[in-house]
RNA sequence: CGGGGCGUAGCGCAGUCUGGUUAGCGCGCCUGCCUUGGGAGCAGGAGGCCGGAGGUUCGAAUCCUCUCGCCCCGACCA
């Protein structure tokens, strides 16, 4: 270690939001170069070809092969697929001596398919399962949380290719299985949830989200494990429960009330002196150039992401103030279904409302005592609404548990969309042309590492799951003065590596409080001690990090020991 | 892109409002002494184009203009 570049840090950066981010500086992991863009240093880079390496066997194990793509594509290839003028400014567009254009890879799926068009033309070489681990480079708007959402980051991106939805489901369903395998190897605990396709398109898509307080997305999923519903906040749907409304009553007449600037759901149910599920939140969204009213119950808030799927379009957005006003004659805050000339969608929280209050299309107007059928009529009842804890699993009924996760990999199943644009065919038994059917599959392996310290970490530093620790074993010697412990320490440290153990050795000529701090931030697995009780009474010292479970023993027990722990602390699937 | 903030030693910061000796402090680094089971102590030392350019002024880290970079909130996220 006296000859290791692994420069720890005792304070906490100022720039570091979460946990990893800190921990990833503190341990000397890396080290920022630019906004979003890091040196991965020695101990950093272990941990993350360790990841790399079990996602390798198991992409392998899965059938797949791995190959190199270029970072840099011809603009050519992104115009033929739609996706340069799509992509927008994360797409990071360069031009070279000749004032040619081109992409620094964000995802390669025009690429590879440039690949499989030119090289695979029959049915008799599919399936194919190509992967790469590669540098990818996205121009977020706003990196943050260090590699977690970092510009360029490391990426394992595979693509699939079948004559027909079947084969590629078979593909699907292997690469679910394998995702699985590697996330459990690495010693995570995760789920695999239904997510939102997006832009990508495609009827199944899962995402792996590794749990952790911190993460940046909310997941559902059902309190019964034998069910086994989980999915993203975007996708999810539950049994939304009915409401009282006991306030009000469906047989008397709509009465219009003064309502002067209350405007948020808030502010409304409180004049009513009622809770806010018997408010009709009625907001106005723009889809492709229309202006649509979309229905919530006043508790419930709007999932844009259903929207999008269901109007099948990949942008939808809020009513600018002119819409609104143009829309309901009101300022904003008071519109409501009641008399309303655009098409009304509500959300199926109001199936069971029998009666409510809502905008009254007036400035400064609610609407008491409104009557869907009554006084509105809805065009339709569509699923739009964010899910909520208190829902009803939708496919066994009991109450869902949310959690938050971070998403370090996606199972999509493509379809042709991609093959068609680029055109990449096949011939068929029959002779017929066909574009492929295509999946891809994506692990971040950066933020896989980040993942894994959010989840897996304490006061004092990281704690490495065994099988991505990038030391197994750390041997602390305390007193480097000690010839004779010295040569002990040496002949250790060759032992263990000979036993095929990933071991450092800290022989600093600092005190043992500083050696056992720097062990801790590191969060290596497994120390060995060798200071006083070696000195006087020939015992080291082994201590797990993850419990602080301590042994005194000989050094000729170390073997049997070191094998025992392994057993216990790694993985194996 | 909108809003807010910050660029001063390797890191973390003070000084800027109200211009004026030699630009400070903590951590880290180097030397020595001392210490050695949970980030010790003492003494000495090195280290700065005060982000960059232009301007105002007798004089600028400090005031003005422009510019570059970074951070936070929001929108965004195959």
């Amino acid at each position: 270690m006296t000859r290791a570049f692994i420069p720890t840090v005792k304070e906490t950066p100022a720039d570091a939001e979460v946990i990893s981010h800190q921990l990833m500086i503190r341990a000397g992991m890396m080290r920022k170069l630019g906004a979003g863009i890091y040196t991965y240093l020695p101990f950093g880079l272990k941990v993350i070809r360790k990841v790399e390496q079990i996602i390798r066997e198991e992409m392998n194990r899965a059938g797949a092969q791995e190959l190199l793509m270029p970072i840099l594509s011809p603009a050519e290839l992104w115009m033929e697929s739609g996706r340069w003028n799509v992509y927008g400014k994360e797409l990071m567009r360069i031009k070279d001596r000749h004032n040619r254009e081109f992409a620094l890879g964000p995802t390669h799926e025009e690429i590879i398919t440039d690949l499989v068009r030119t090289q695979i033309k029959s049915y008799r070489e599919l399936p194919v399962n190509l992967y790469q681990i590669q540098t990818k480079f996205r121009d977020e708007i706003r990196p943050r949380f260090g590699v977690m959402r970092a510009r360029e980051f490391v990426m394992k991106d595979a693509y699939s290719f079948h004559t027909d939805e079947a084969s590629l489901k078979e593909t699907y369903d292997i690469m679910f299985e394998t995702y699985k395998r590697i996330f459990t190897r690495c010693g995570l605990k995760f789920k695999p949830v239904l997510a939102d396709s997006g832009a990508i398109g495609g009827d199944t898509t899962h995402e792996f989200s590794v749990l952790a307080d911190s993460g940046e997305s909310a997941l559902f999923y059902c309190q019964d494990d034998s069910c086994g519903y989980a999915a993203s906040s975007e996708f999810a749907t539950g049994i939304i429960p009915a409401m009282e409304y006991s306030a009000l009553s469906v047989d008397n007449p709509m009465e219009k009330i003064n309502t002067p600037n209350l405007k948020t759901v808030d502010e409304v149910s409180d004049f009513f002196g009622v809770a806010k599920h018997y408010l009709i939140k009625t907001l106005l969204y723009v889809v492709e150039d229309k202006v649509v009213a979309v229905l919530s119950r006043g508790d419930r808030e709007i999932n844009e992401a259903k929207l999008q799927r269901y109007f099948k379009t990949p942008f939808v957005e809020l009513a600018g103030e002119q819409q609104v006003v143009s829309a309901t004659n009101a300022s904003v805050g008071f519109a409501g279904p009641v008399g309303l000339s655009v098409p009304v969608y509500a959300d199926i929280s109001l199936k069971d409302m029998p009666v409510g209050i809502t905008g009254a299309n007036e400035t400064d107007y609610h609407l008491k005592n409104v009557v869907c059928g009554r006084d509105y009529t809805i065009n339709e009842y569509i699923d739009v609404s964010m899910t909520v804890c208190a829902d009803g699993c939708p496919w066994c009924k009991k109450p869902l548990q949310e959690c938050r996760g971070i998403e370090v990999g996606q199972v999509f199943q493509l379809g042709k969309k991609y093959s068609k644009a680029l055109n990449a065919t096949y011939h068929d038994e029959q002779g017929n042309e066909l574009p492929f059917v295509m999946g891809c599959y994506g692990i971040g392996v950066t933020r896989t590492v980040a993942a894994a310290i959010e989840q897996s970490h304490d006061k004092d530093g990281i704690i490495w799951p065994y099988s991505i620790a990038p030391y197994h074993v750390i041997i602390l010697l305390l007193n480097i003065d000690e010839t004779s412990v010295r040569q002990q320490a040496e002949v250790i440290y060759t032992e263990l590596q000979e036993l095929g153990y990933d071991v450092l050795l800290d022989d600093r000529d600092v005190r043992p409080g500083f050696k056992f701090k720097d062990a801790d931030l590191l969060g290596i697995p497994i120390k060995i001690v060798l200071g006083k009780s070696f000195s006087s009474e020939g015992l080291i010292e082994v201590k797990k990090r993850s419990d602080g479970m301590m042994f005194k023993i000989k050094p000729e027990e170390l073997p049997a020991l070191l094998d025992n722990l392994r057993r216990e602390m790694d993985v194996t699937v």
